[in-house]
RNA sequence: GGGAGAUUAGCUCAGCUGGUUCAGAGCAUCUGCCUUACAAGCAGAGGGUCACUGGUUCGAACCCAGUAUCUCCCA
């Protein structure tokens, strides 16, 4: 059979990801013989596509979750899907108006049909392109966070919290997304630079004179002049980027310590064009460099004016509906949409001759992540979450490592976000979600109750309201924040709320990692932890991952509208799932943003052939049973490489330090099997190789494609089940995860072995400098009487004949006339080459080489000759330096005589 | 404005409690090779004032102080 050149993933991986479902692998259940393992996966979007940060996302969880299930825990990987309402929402009014339906003129039960019908259509592409990956999710326990049960779970959550008394209803200023209508979290509000426009408009002072403004001191008058603008007698000028909210301004502030308007405070101004009458307020906040010093006051629509107006008791006026335009409120330009507002206000307050002059200013806006509209601050009526009580315990599990954060430095993060947690704005106004389980009365109390009947069973004990009907109450009609859902995942997942005690949740909860970016620590990693404390008295999970941000070579995010985000399925067809995967981590530690580069897939790819082309070596190889073992020393030696790299792996593994522990198998693969290992076993061309060699060799793959399966797992499972007959349930993905049995003197081991490659380094130099080619025959003369060296000589002698290409190795006493030289571990060596030899250039190497061998053994010496070194620093460190001594001094010796003998 | 973190090779990053051959890896670069597993490859080489300035120490990439630049979070 001959075995294709190249690797080809697209003709093995959909048929061993089919045969990894059939066998039930990636299924768990609770089983008392084994060790829970459980991670759930951050719900993506129900109706999303698979991007690149959900590719390093979940590769890393597959890498976790497969080596664990080789580690021979139940590994329980929960897939599923949250509802996401304002992003599933907004597409879905986007798609109705496209088939020319507007929201407002469906019913709250058929907009939700449609809703539901479109998650059906669209929901789960996500999770079928995570098969493409590999991700070996437990399928059969898909959730989706509005199910049915996880609603439920959802509802009593709400209902045990608010008798708790930590939901509460209140008036608050939130992020108001005209366009999706909806309050928002700040975390779904986008700040953005703009070029903004600051208007400067005159304000009539009630009842002034034509005197001149009374200036406080000399000072004043000095910024009087500086600043003509601000005040003359009868007017003052202030400035304002949001020139429409002048109708709803109820005071102006000025600085009690800024003497320009001193004589003001406390007199009535008049709103132009509106003519409404409003006092001068003095208070600290203002600043006095900014615009002119006089600030408009506008309560309801900003937060900082509310907080103002609160602090001096004044009125509040919204001038706003839900969609942005004006109410009669505002009395003027009633019914337009704010910005149509904005430039009509300013045409008539020019002609009106109240606009004194227009300046750019860079400023930020806050736009809605979803929408991309502007926010409006705005008051309005929300149900908020106390988060104080559950903020404390949240922190302290994390002080104290209980749920582990890595990196670690985003601890400080997270304590300064706990440390100053605010009340957490929970309703949403929309329709796909959960909706509010509270009731309003005719009276306009309200109760908080699981269904309906409940509810009117509750309203009903109150006094008078005996005679209440269904069709008394009316439910709220916003929904939860979808987050309120999702915080809850670890625990709904398992059913912990429904049925606390069931088998599952018992096994699974806690789980045990969870992987996620960091860009959502506070509002879900924050929150599931408040949640696992406050309902299970236990963490949700013991480590956090926090991955990168996925960007462009640049540094830039991936977004769409740049088209820097290649599509994750093209690359997989491109590159393989496991060139992909293996790709996307090589450069991706905790916590640092991985800047893609097509570069690191096309890397991973190659690694795959590599592989694949190592196993295609040692299967074309004929065996010859009366061979005898021919290569000892390289089996024992790859033995020992092989050990280290397995405990360097756990290592790194146990610090979720994945792209090292990938970094130590690729270099074991690459450098050790492949470039040293195999290279000393290989056959002459068609000669046979011995059995117990082939064993060996045959095992070795065995445990690397172990060793790689979690990052790789088609190619592994496809050579793992071409290398031999394997039985029904044998698998790589279920094969046990290589443990390390420390060798007996391996560093003996790997110490000769590193000077015999040495020696083959020299060689392969002179080859390299002479351009003699790969495959010219050479000999090697070693000139030392060292007894250790020249055993090394002869028991890696094949070794290094094979690796060096040389036809024979000897000892001499005295350097071969015409002969290049180096030298390795005290020792010299000479390749003999006729008429090859450039003396000055030779020369010229070895007074370089000896330079360096100088200055290093003066900096030890000089070391060793500092009196407090050797009597501050430790014993064996001092011995070290004297060894290094010796060693160097060796080297000089040797190199002195290969320059004395040219 | 407040806070946190970072600055090490062309790029992305390691570098543990200050002390293993005058600082390591991967990629990239350069040179030579189509050597019967792999050119998606092989062999070899070059490349760094560890941001800057001081300090502590026998000894500093590492500890301390200041400066500069960048990133993120919060307002």
């Amino acid at each position: 059979m001959t075995i294709a050149k190249t690797y080809t993933p697209a003709d093995v991986e959909a048929k061993w990801y089919q045969r990894w479902q059939e066998q039930g692998f990636f299924k768990a259940k609770a089983n008392p013989r084994k060790q829970p393992y459980s991670v759930v996966i951050p719900p993506p979007n129900v109706t999303g596509v698979l991007h690149m940060g959900h590719m390093l996302n979940n590769t890393i969880q597959d890498v976790l979750v497969r080596r664990a299930r080789m580690q021979g825990f139940e590994a329980c990987w929960v897939p599923g899907t949250d509802h996401a309402s304002i992003a599933t929402e907004a597409k879905v009014v986007a798609l109705l108006k496209e088939q020319g339906i507007e929201k407002k003129d469906l019913t709250r039960e058929q907009f939700l049909e449609h809703a539901f019908a479109w998650k059906e259509k669209y929901g789960g592409i996500i999770l079928e392109q995570l098969k493409q990956l590999g991700a070996s999710c437990d399928w059969d326990r898909t959730r989706f966070t509005m199910e049915p049960a996880l609603t439920d779970a959802v509802l009593r959550v709400f209902v045990d919290l608010h008798q708790k008394g930590l939901i509460y209803r209140g008036v608050r200023m939130v992020n108001w997304d005209p366009l999706g209508q909806t309050a928002l979290s700040d975390e779904e509000v986008i700040p953005k630079d703009v070029m903004a426009k600051m208007y400067y408009l005159k304000y009539e002072i009630v009842g002034a004179t034509s005197s001149k403004p009374q200036a406080a001191s000399a000072e004043a008058d000095k910024q009087n002049e500086s600043l003509p603008l601000e005040a003359d007698s009868l007017q003052l000028t202030i400035a304002t980027s949001r020139p429409e909210t002048i109708m709803a301004d109820v005071a102006v502030a000025v600085n009690p310590n800024d003497p320009r308007y001193q004589h003001l405070i406390g007199q009535k101004l008049r709103i132009p064009l509106l003519g409404r009458e409003i006092p001068v307020i003095a208070d600290e906040y203002v600043s006095i460099d900014f615009g002119t010093g006089a600030l408009k006051v506008t309560p309801a629509h900003d937060l900082n004016d509310y907080e103002l107006g609160v602090k001096h008791n004044l009125p509040v006026i919204d001038i706003l509906n839900n969609d942005g335009t004006l109410n009669e409120k505002a009395v003027l330009y009633v019914g337009q949409e704010r910005f149509a507002a904005r430039r009509n206000i300013v045409k008539d307050l020019e002609e009106a001759g109240h606009l004194v002059k227009v300046e750019e200013y860079a400023s930020i806006v806050q736009t809605s992540e979803r929408t991309k509209a502007v926010i409006e601050p705005r008051l309005s009526m929300q149900w908020f979450m106390k988060m104080e009580h559950l903020a404390k315990p949240a922190l302290e599990v994390v002080e104290n490592d209980t749920v582990q954060l890595h990196p670690a430095k985003f601890k400080n993060t997270y304590r300064v976000w706990m440390e100053n947690v605010r009340d957490w704005c929970i309703s949403r106004q929309l329709w796909w979600g959960q909706q509010i389980p509270a009731y309003y009365l005719p009276d306009g109390t309200y109760v908080v109750a699981l269904t309906p009947d409940e509810a009117l069973a509750q309203a009903r004990q109150q006094p008078g309201n005996e005679a209440l009907t269904a069709a008394d109450l009316r439910q709220d009609e916003d929904v939860l924040d979808t987050w309120f859902s999702s915080w809850l995942w670890p625990i709904s997942v398992f059913d912990g709320f429904e049925d606390p005690d069931n088998a599952d949740v018992n096994y699974f909860y806690p789980t045990n990692d969870l992987v996620t970016g960091p860009d959502i620590l506070f509002f879900w990693v924050a929150r599931m932890i408040m949640a696992g404390l406050e309902f299970r008295k236990e963490v949700p999970f013991k480590n956090v991952y926090l991955t990168g941000i996925v960007r462009d070579t640049q540094g830039r995010k991936m977004s769409k509208q740049l088209g820097n985000s290649p599509d994750p399925l093209d690359l997989i067809a491109q590159f393989g799932a496991d060139g992909v995967r293996t790709g996307m981590l090589f450069s991706a530690p905790a916590g640092n943003d991985l800047l893609y580069d097509e570069k690191l897939v096309e890397q991973g790819r190659n690694f795959t052939n590599k592989l694949w082309n190592a196993f295609r070596l040692s299967q074309g190889w004929e065996v010859d049973t009366a061979l005898p073992f021919a290569n000892d020393k390289a089996v024992e030696w790859f033995g020992a490489r092989l050990q280290a790299a397995i405990a360097e792996m756990d290592e790194h593994f146990t610090k979720f330090r994945i792209s090292d522990a990938l970094m130590t198998v690729y270099k074991l693969v690459w450098d050790d099997y492949c470039s040293v290992y195999l290279e000393m076993i290989k056959p002459a061309y068609q000669a046979p190789i011995d059995p117990e060699t082939l064993r060996h060799t045959s095992a070795y793959l065995e445990t690397l494609l172990r060793l790689l399966h979690p990052f790789m797992p088609f190619i592994t499972e496809e050579i793992w089940h071409e290398l031999k007959e394997r039985g029904p349930k044998e698998y790589a993905c279920v094969a046990a995860w290589p443990k390390p049995h420390p060798v007996a003197d391996a560093p003996a081991l790997l110490a000769r072995m590193a000077q015999a490659l040495e020696i083959v380094g020299g060689v392969r130099t002179i080859r390299n400098q002479k351009g003699l080619g790969p495959n010219k025959p050479l000999l090697l003369a070693a000139k030392t009487t060292d007894a250790t060296l020249q055993s090394l000589l002869t028991d890696y002698a094949g070794i290094i004949r094979k690796l060096a290409a040389l036809t024979d190795i000897s000892v001499v006493e005295a350097a071969p006339a015409a002969a290049v030289g180096f030298v390795a571990g005290g020792a010299e060596f000479f390749v003999p080459l006729e008429g090859q030899i450039d003396l000055g250039a030779e020369k010229e190497r070895l007074l370089k080489e000896l330079e360096y061998a100088q200055g290093f053994r003066d900096s030890v010496s000089k070391k060793l000759s500092n009196e407090k070194f050797v009597a501050n620093a430790k014993p064996e460190l001092v011995e070290r330096e004297r060894q290094k001594l010796a060693d160097a001094e060796a080297n000089m010796a040797a190199l002195e005589q290969q320059l004395a003998g040219l």
